[in-house]
DNA sequence: TAATATACCATATTATCCCATATAATCCCA
DNA sequence: TGGGATTATATGGGATAATATGGTATATTA
């Protein structure tokens, strides 16, 4: 599954075409789709983004056995409509469809942020805000900012 | 998993590369990802550094059963955002990238420390204040210097 | 045909490779 | 065990390739 690290700062042009991180294009290489899948996020105004893979095992753990409550069930069937498919070009853009540009509210600056298995695309004036919201309310609560995983075989 | 040990003093070139030192290229020689991992250091200004697979595991464990809080959720969130991979060159070298250089006032001068399962990157200047802290520290506690395992956490 | 989307090409910048060399570590055999 | 020979490592610089990004031409579709 692909891993995805660090933050990237990008140009969107006048076709709304962006270029996905070098880094992150290598990380979607061995998939079957060659592209990401993006849809609006949730919590905040980003874009979540990630390889086809992961949509395919979403769902098929939807279609068999699994644990979801009925509303997350109900949440998770809205993602997969809102879900676009954005192929990359020969020098490894994306095109952003205009909902999306307007769900994150990007202009011309576009910030790509991985998550692990995820990543999301930002408009960094956004992502500075919520970084600093992110800390403080850490700090708040007393979170120790220790990965605490390493669950098993460290 | 990889074991880092021992301390070495290396020198960074102007375009910001740096050899890994040979032990620590060794115990990571396995992985998948030729290179290391690496992020600003929450608890003092130096880098934290690690190979792939641990990088693997903790997001890993984000995308299945997990027990984080929302707030803890986010802030490794932030990890993954501010990790890089850094990959080695032919000659076994590293590129710091700006970010990590200025969290750690890197100059010319690059310190290598062991931690086991991760190393750290330092300013040696910065290590030795660091260093004379944490032994004050343990005096002043009666600490007793035992190796004993441990058992979670980095 | 107009409007839109896709493919194709050009280029500046940046990162990566490749080679050269000094130093340090290791080997190997007398 | 000593000490020269050999190999590995760290480090420097120039050549080369990859990336991000802009623009033009061709294809689609409304």
């Amino acid at each position: 599954m692909a891993l995805f690290l660090s933050t990237v700062l990008n140009k969107m042009d006048s076709k709304c075409r962006v270029s996905v991180p070098s880094a992150f294009r290598t990380s979607l290489k061995s998939q079957s789709f060659k592209g990401v899948v993006a849809f609006p996020s949730y919590n905040d105004n980003s874009i979540d983004a990630c390889g086809i893979e992961r949509m395919e095992k979403i769902s098929n753990s939807l279609d068999s056995e699994n644990d979801y409550s009925r509303d997350e069930f109900d949440l998770i069937s809205l993602y997969f409509g809102e879900a676009e498919k954005l192929p990359f070009d020969k020098e490894g853009r994306i095109i952003l469809p205009k909902k999306l540009i307007n769900h994150a509210q990007i202009k011309n600056n576009v910030l790509f942020v991985g998550l692990g298995p995820t990543f999301k695309i930002w408009n960094p004036e956004h992502y500075k805000t919520k970084k600093e919201v992110m800390i403080k309310n850490a700090i708040n609560k007393n979170i120790n900012p220790r990965l605490k995983p390493i669950p098993k075989g460290m």
